[in-house]
DNA sequence: CAGTATCCGTCTGGATACTG
DNA sequence: CAGTATCCAGACGGATACTG
């Protein structure tokens, strides 16, 4: 972008602007997710912007990426301190939403759970070629 | 662009996220400003932009725009109160920027004034056809 | 001064398919 | 599951010139 890097509501801006970018932090914010959750959670978002998102947020160090080197890959990802600073900017956000335009839902993954069970697995077979 | 408008977090990030936006509200938060200041303070913005954002705010209801019909044509911009409503969510990106992003500057029209002075009128002279 | 019109490049982000 | 590769459309925004 091209805007004044020293001033740091513009440094803040650059980071808020992507379009998921604080979305991901919202769903990050309960606890830590998985690719396939934040991908669910996230309706809409292709992979590969998923994927773009959190790498560049992990490059600016918000973001903790955990590998589990399991059978079914698993990887999680977490808010770093620095990520988790970011939290009241977002309930900030939502404060606003809701006062002034009228945005009422909550929008947290937790709301539009359809079954609280847990699913254990989804799909454990085999997915190797 | 296309996620949730029922979620308070999405909404307001519609809104925030237009490149320029979040700085307009900025040099508006401190005192009204003419359209040739607020081109000044956001050194690198073209009229064209410049004149969409304000526009989308007008319409938003975040700003309100006041003509004065006098020779030297004067229209100023102003927070309406649902605009003033965004500057705390301002005030903790600066916060952020400062503590995490190390941007030390303050980015405020008033601290990029070479001469305090007033120039009184910059140009004068007639400028019709 | 306060914009608008036109043109055009850039970047973001979606769709889809494929891999480790 | 967790991504990556490719392709592509559209929004965003800059430059420049011109008008009321």
């Amino acid at each position: 972008m091209a805007y004044d890097e020293n001033c740091p509501v513009c440094a803040t801006a650059e980071i808020v602007c992507g379009k998921w970018t604080l979305l991901i932090i919202r769903d990050l914010a309960d606890d830590r997710q998985r690719f396939c959750e934040l991908e669910r959670s996230l309706k809409g978002i292709s992979p590969r912007t998923l994927s773009l998102r959190l790498r560049a947020l992990e490059e600016e160090g918000m973001v903790k990426r955990e590998t589990f080197p399991e059978v079914p890959p698993r990887v999680e990802y977490a808010l770093t301190e620095k990520g988790r600073a970011l939290v009241p900017l977002i309930e900030d956000m939502r404060s606003y939403g809701r006062r002034w335009l009228g945005a009422e839902g909550d929008c947290t993954p937790a709301a539009e759970d359809d079954a609280a069970v847990a699913p254990a697995v989804v799909a454990p077979p085999a997915f190797a070629a």
